[in-house]
DNA sequence: AGCACGCCGACT
DNA sequence: GTCGGCGTGCTC
């Protein structure tokens, strides 16, 4: 009997065969209404003529089909099993992710119309007699040229829906849908190309309608974006979709305004605190068609892309491409496999890449175009280390770098100082019992938040009290032991009387829109100090910014996880990217207890290549990723032993390891966390066909144990770190 | 994942 | 005498 297949949002490995519906034809990539156990749900039909897999008795009959034509395409639905299968999820909750959220609700689908204002005849005329003053006058100067875009205007003018309102009532502006978005103001030039841009748009432009992974190595500063903007015209100028990710952080409202500005076409935002609605609407508009331009974070490439020409993903080395939950998807590599069915060319850019891509490079399956010359600065930066044994330390700073910052601020230049640690000091000890505070739910010392007055556990968010005397001994003599940005933001306050010190991190822009506002002060060049974590890593252009200094690194320098050295790596060439991004000479300083360290030795010499060479290397030797493929099952639950039980089957029933290696069951790196012991277990194959042959099998086995009821349990397939 | 059914403790 | 604890079984 022919049956409807249908993805439903569940975490099980199977699809379930419908009756079809009453009335209406349910086509593949279609949503259905369907009933589901005791409830009803939402799916979408993979396959409208499926030999029913259950006897006749059992099928039940869909309700309704929602949409008039399919929302997934052959290409997508294709992808979404692949990607299923590869990383081991659940084929509904793969098809869950690619649909927005509004889109899994059942409903029909909303207008995609797109909002845009434009002045009426009367408008006109009050233009011309200057009759409006403030914002009113603002809006109809914004629109004299024809409509825009509510999108549009929000970026150009933030507080223009008031003088929308006013201007409604009076007639002077009317709000229209339509289909099209109008050109947001005409195209603006872009600065002319380097030699090196000009031939790394030439090369890549070269295979342009085919498939082709493209590396786009290029130092921070050497213009990566107008090698992007350039790519993105050319698919334009064919009548062809772009799709661009960037990762989570990266979507500022300052780049899409710089695409828009540059491209003179809508841009389509899609990133996760976007309004559902707005979300959907705009994923639609990129179905039918009609956007052009696509730009989100990782969950973006599942748009459809009718007409793709193109797929970018800008700082490919960023982990939060990786989805850590529920489907865990690698949005990077995905993007390269839509690109190979899609058949289109496919960028990576990086001044960092991760040396799996490296990896790739190597083995000739993608190429590389290199951007080395940085084109507005004068001068390459320079990078010293300083060591830290020699010295005496003020609040974690020693004199060389408390000198460099102060030089710095003198020439009327800004600093900044990073840390990647967040607090006033990740340790509270007792000096005379030897006592600290640790999170009883994660056996790790907690960190003191002195604005906050309290204890945080920075692995669960348990806050406690800072007690006045040590619980065990009752002495008073407690003390903070190490520094986080808030103390170094303190430091640097006491030290420098009159210097403006900003804090960066989450903390000092959990409101929404702080980042931006301390950005934005920042550009206006005054000489001051920014205390930093990782947020200060990304590319944000702070052109008065020379100096750069790196505080504690020393934890990455002898992380038991393969990949730290990378990120480390990574993180420093990143955050020494900051300085001297415009004319001025940039230098970073690098303050270590192990100045002789190889990897350091290495980035000082030869740069982030030299670094990835050598990693690349030992990685080979040692047999690990990208020269071997893993999968980690993790398990955790209340009990220790209930998690040790679940892991000792789950390695039986691996049977014969064959080709694999198996490492563990081990515990976690954290064995506690939020009062739950974990445990795991890592499997790793030569290549990905044995690993892949053995993971269908394991998987089911798992699900069959009665120990895996008792556990939390979860496979990692390219797991990217082991916690 | 939800949501049922199904047998054993402290309560109006 | 019940309300409800979460073990286990199923969803086309």
């Amino acid at each position: 009997m022919l049956t409807l297949r249908v993805a439903l949002p569940v975490p099980l490995p199977t699809l379930f065969d419908y009756l079809p519906p009453a009335v209406g034809e349910a086509r593949a990539g279609s949503r259905v209404r369907v009933p589901f156990g005791k409830g009803e749900m939402v799916g979408v039909v993979v396959d409208p003529a499926a030999e029913a897999a259950v006897g006749s008795k059992r099928l039940k009959q869909a309700i309704e089909v929602l949409d008039p034509y399919p929302l997934l395409d052959a290409e997508l639905l294709a992808t979404l099993a692949w990607a299923a299968d590869y990383w081991a999820g659940a084929p509904g909750e793969a098809v869950a992710n690619a649909l927005p959220r509004a889109l899994r609700e059942p409903r029909a689908l909303p207008p995609t119309g797109i909002e845009v204002w434009a002045l009426t005849q009367q408008g006109r005329a009050a233009l011309a007699a200057g009759s409006r003053k403030g914002g009113s006058a603002a809006l109809l100067a914004a629109l004299q040229d024809g409509p825009r875009a509510a999108d549009d205007l929000g970026v150009a003018l933030p507080d223009w829906r008031a003088a929308a309102r006013r201007l409604l009532e009076a007639g002077l502006v009317e709000k229209r849908e339509v289909e099209d978005a109008p050109p947001p103001g005409g195209a603006a030039p872009g600065p002319a190309l380097s030699d090196e841009q000009t031939a790394a748009v030439a090369a890549i432009g070269e295979v342009f309608d085919g498939f082709q992974p493209w590396l786009l190595d290029g130092v921070t500063g050497s213009g990566k974006t107008e090698v992007y903007l350039a790519l993105i015209e050319r698919a334009l100028a064919e009548g062809r979709q772009t799709l661009l990710l960037v990762p989570e952080i990266g979507l500022a409202p300052q780049t899409v305004r710089r695409l828009r500005d540059r491209l003179g076409v809508a841009v389509e935002v899609l990133h996760s605190n976007l309004a559902e609605g707005e979300r959907a609407r705009a994923w639609l508009r990129a179905r039918n068609g009609s956007a052009r331009v696509v730009l989100g974070t990782r969950s973006a490439v599942f748009t459809p892309l009718p007409h793709a020409g193109l797929i970018i993903v800008d700082e490919e080395h960023d982990p939060s491409y990786k989805q850590q939950e529920g489907f865990r998807y690698h949005a990077r590599d995905l993007a390269v496999v839509r690109a190979r069915s899609l058949g289109v060319p496919v960028v990576l850019g990086s001044a960092t890449p991760s040396l799996e891509t490296l990896g790739n490079v190597e083995a000739g399956r993608y190429r590389r175009v290199v951007l080395k010359a940085r084109p507005g600065a004068s001068q390459p930066t320079r990078v010293q280390i300083v060591d830290m044994r020699a010295q005496r330390l003020d609040h974690g700073l020693s004199p060389t770098l408390v000198h460099a910052v102060a030089a710095c601020i003198e020439r009327g230049e800004q600093a900044l100082v990073f840390r990647n640690r967040r607090g006033y000091a990740p340790v509270l000890l007792c000096h005379d019992c030897g006592w600290h505070a640790d999170c009883p739910r994660c056996e790790r010392p907690m960190t003191l938040h002195a604005g906050r007055r309290r204890l945080v556990c920075h692995h669960c968010d348990n806050t406690m009290h800072v007690p006045a005397a040590c619980p065990a001994c009752g002495s008073a003599n407690l003390s903070p032991q190490g520094q986080g940005t808030e103390r170094l933001e303190e430091a640097l306050t006491e030290r420098f009387p009159g210097v403006a010190v900003v804090r960066i991190d989450r903390e000092t822009t959990r409101r929404r829109d702080a980042f931006g506002e301390i950005l934005d002060g920042l550009r206006e060049d005054k000489p001051a100090i920014l205390v930093g974590t990782q947020m200060l890593a990304k590319g944000h252009d702070l052109p008065n910014l020379t100096l750069v200094a790196i505080v504690g690194v020393d934890e990455g320098l002898h992380s038991v996880d393969f990949r730290a050295g990378e990120r480390l790596a990574q993180l420093v060439v990143q955050v020494a990217g900051r300085a001297g991004r415009s004319a001025k000479p940039g230098s970073v300083l690098l303050q270590t207890h192990h100045p002789d360290h190889p990897m350091l030795h290495a980035l000082l010499r030869g740069g982030y290549p030299a670094v990835a060479a050598g990693l690349l290397e030992e990685r080979r030797l040692l047999e690990l990723p990208p020269y071997a493929h893993q999968v980690l099952l993790r398990a955790d639950a209340l009990g220790r032993a209930e998690v040790d039980a679940f892991l000792a089957e789950a390695h039986v029933a691996i049977g014969a390891p064959g080709p694999l290696r198996i490492a563990g069951p081990m515990p976690a790196p954290m064995p506690l966390r939020a009062g739950r012991h974990r445990g795991q277990l890592l499997v790793e194959a030569g290549t990905r066909a044995q690993l892949h042959g053995f993971l269908r099998t394991w998987q089911q086995a798992l699900a069959s144990l009665p120990s895996a009821r008792k556990v939390r349990w979860s496979l990692d397939v390219d797991p990217i770190d082991l916690y």
